[in-house]
DNA sequence: AGGAACGTTGACAGCGCTACCAGCAACGAC
DNA sequence: GTCGTTGCTGGTAGCGCTGTCAACGTTCCT
């Protein structure tokens, strides 16, 4: 009776296509193609993979074809809140689909980021989602040798390897300071943390702002190479208010700096908003629930993330998107924290979309 | 001269020998077992594969060692800060081993669980690393019938499948609730979202406890099956308040419950400790930052990811540990917000470590 | 009616690696 | 000196699946 059966007792597709009275090759096409195959061979397959429990060997799949079914994601952190999020984004986006997420830590470090794209690459991953738009020039013509999608996310920039989904941090935090400029406020600081590429270009977003009204000041601003976290958020900002007590508003890189920043003015006895506004980045859930609730820019974390998956496994099936660059754009919610007068609602919000914008604020160089 | 090349241009392993002047299967034996091969072969081989940069065809290996160097790992959630820090641990001590990472996500759901697992299993992972010990009939038979190491993540219980790593919900709960009673509460609410099975044996350590003390009341004790935030803990705070106005503390399934609660008195201008004390889950880093500081329970979130990992691919190597199921404790982290007259240094703990202990409060049933 | 075009199916030959077993030399025990 | 025994090495034969191509009807066009 030949092999029936491997040794680990698994079925194979031989089996089912004998149950099903057809060749090994009909019953592989059935699970690859199903619509290739006539509706009665069809279905004698399918009812007899069922039937005997049929689950594809994936190894052997990938060796005969050259190819896995495997999306390689790198992304720089996996405490960060904002990662978790768009994180869900991908795997809620690939599930149901064939394909399975292969997730990589690269610790902000892009040397890492490259050592584990070699090893990605070397598995002929059907796509990959990696952070940002700062890769060594060696992973970037890895990148660009790699026969799969590749999807940057995280913010948009003028070169993309391939597709690339994102916004502007640089905007965003520009509109966040004219915001804070509406508002009445003049001294504000920057308190940033860790200081990846990204928290780098809301820096120079602020520093823009500033500048463009005449406001800028070197001394408004307090960065560290530091992990982020909510204790150093007010560390950071006591060393500032130790500096220039004058400040009326701080804008932070994140919004755990922001309720650190908070906790501290609530030490300090200082008034939120009306002796120090506080404006943060992301818009965490916490914040619309805080004392007073934080404004902060709100960021499509998890739209990033199955975006990114779906545009993804779209490209991999064949169908590229007609624009490869998706600018999810960003919103500055404004609360408590920095508007001077309250507002009846409680809420405001100034929309920025990418799509039908003309505003000077947060355009201009 | 042969297939030099595959198509792809990729190395592979005969290429390898070929260049060193050995078998392939020597050449494999150097990937896999280096002690096997003699000191000159064995610098052979490998300044073979480094010069032409080999990267074996984790397909090809796994098809035909009918096994894979796949760690599964099913969590319930990606969004929750509790399971970063544990995946943190486990990503942290699988890098620079053979093995990798595949995540799947239940999303609190025991047959969702049960489906993945049934996935995982047919790819004959190295290792498994599961949640909770609480699974579904069929998973449990499933999990018991591989032949792969397996590891049991978050807490511990009667009848661990293989290994074992957590720590006592039940018991935290009570340790958190006598704190609270040494700081003379009495009317101690519970606040609890979700209601995972972790939560559910919390809040019967909490049930317990106050049995014990003949101070249970069912009123005190707010629940609901929504997935937990801080606004959430504050609406539920709100809710308890509401309805039992004379609580004098709230002890929080997790510590974003505890924040909401502590802006929610901040909203309604309730002084805590001292109209109400809080006391929190997890320790996450906020709450020692807060104002006042919050009190909560450290668990050990990180060590349990990276210790779990460790020990799985320990036991897929062959050494199996001493003992199978490790208790990783807790310690009440005693806080401004719990404490009724301040402490000099604004800290107190209360370690409960699970080595060493005699002790009735947090061991009765 | 002849032929092209299409849809459907199967035979064959690997994909790149390792399990298994055999072979060979070097060594020590009797 | 013979016989295990050990350490190292290589040959053979797949692992389970799919790419490629050929072959077979069937339909449709001219």
């Amino acid at each position: 009776m030949g092999r029936k059966r491997t040794k680990s007792g698994k079925i194979r597709l031989a089996e089912v296509a004998e149950l099903a009275g057809v060749s090994p090759i009909t019953a592989s096409r059935f699970f690859r193609n199903p619509e290739a195959l006539s509706v009665a061979k069809r279905t004698r397959v399918e009812s007899a993979a069922r039937e005997l429990g049929y689950v594809p060997n994936l190894a052997a799949r990938a060796l005969a074809s050259q190819r896995t079914e495997v999306i390689g994601v790198l992304i720089p952190s996996l405490t960060n809140n904002v990662f978790s999020d768009v994180l869900r984004g991908i795997y809620d986006a690939s599930e149901g689909s064939r394909y399975s997420i292969q997730l990589s830590n690269t610790r902000y470090s892009i040397l890492q980021e490259e050592k584990l794209l070699r090893l990605f690459l070397a598995q002929k991953p059907a796509g990959l989602i990696i952070t940002g738009i700062d890769q060594t020039a060696e992973s970037r013509a890895m990148l660009e040798a790699a026969d799969c999608p590749i999807v940057q996310i995280m913010e948009i920039g003028p070169n993309p390897v391939d597709m690339m989904i994102g916004f502007s941090h640089y905007d965003a935090a520009r509109a966040a300071i004219r915001h804070l400029f509406d508002q009445g406020h003049r001294r504000i600081g920057f308190v940033g943390a860790r200081m990846d590429p990204r928290v780098q270009r809301r820096l120079d977003g602020y520093v823009a702002a500033m500048k463009d009204a005449g406001l800028f000041d070197q001394r408004l601003i307090v960065t560290t190479a530091t992990p982020t976290s909510v204790t150093l958020g007010g560390a950071l900002f006591a060393d500032l208010l130790a500096r220039e007590p004058d400040i009326d508003a701080v804008f932070c890189a994140n919004d755990d700096l922001a309720l650190g920043v908070l906790f501290e003015c609530r030490r300090r006895d200082v008034a939120v908003p009306d002796q120090i506004a506080i404006v943060g980045f992301n818009d965490l859930e916490f914040m619309a629930s805080a004392v007073p609730t934080l404004t902060s820019v709100r960021t499509n974390r998890y739209e990033m993330g199955s975006t990114a998956a779906a545009m993804l496994i779209e490209a991999i099936e064949g169908k590229r998107p007609e624009r490869p660059v998706l600018d999810l754009g960003f919103t500055v919610i404004e609360r408590q924290s920095s508007l001077m007068q309250r507002q009846p609602g409680g809420l405001r919000t100034a929309e920025w979309s990418p799509a039908a914008q003309n505003d000077s604020v947060t355009n201009e160089p």
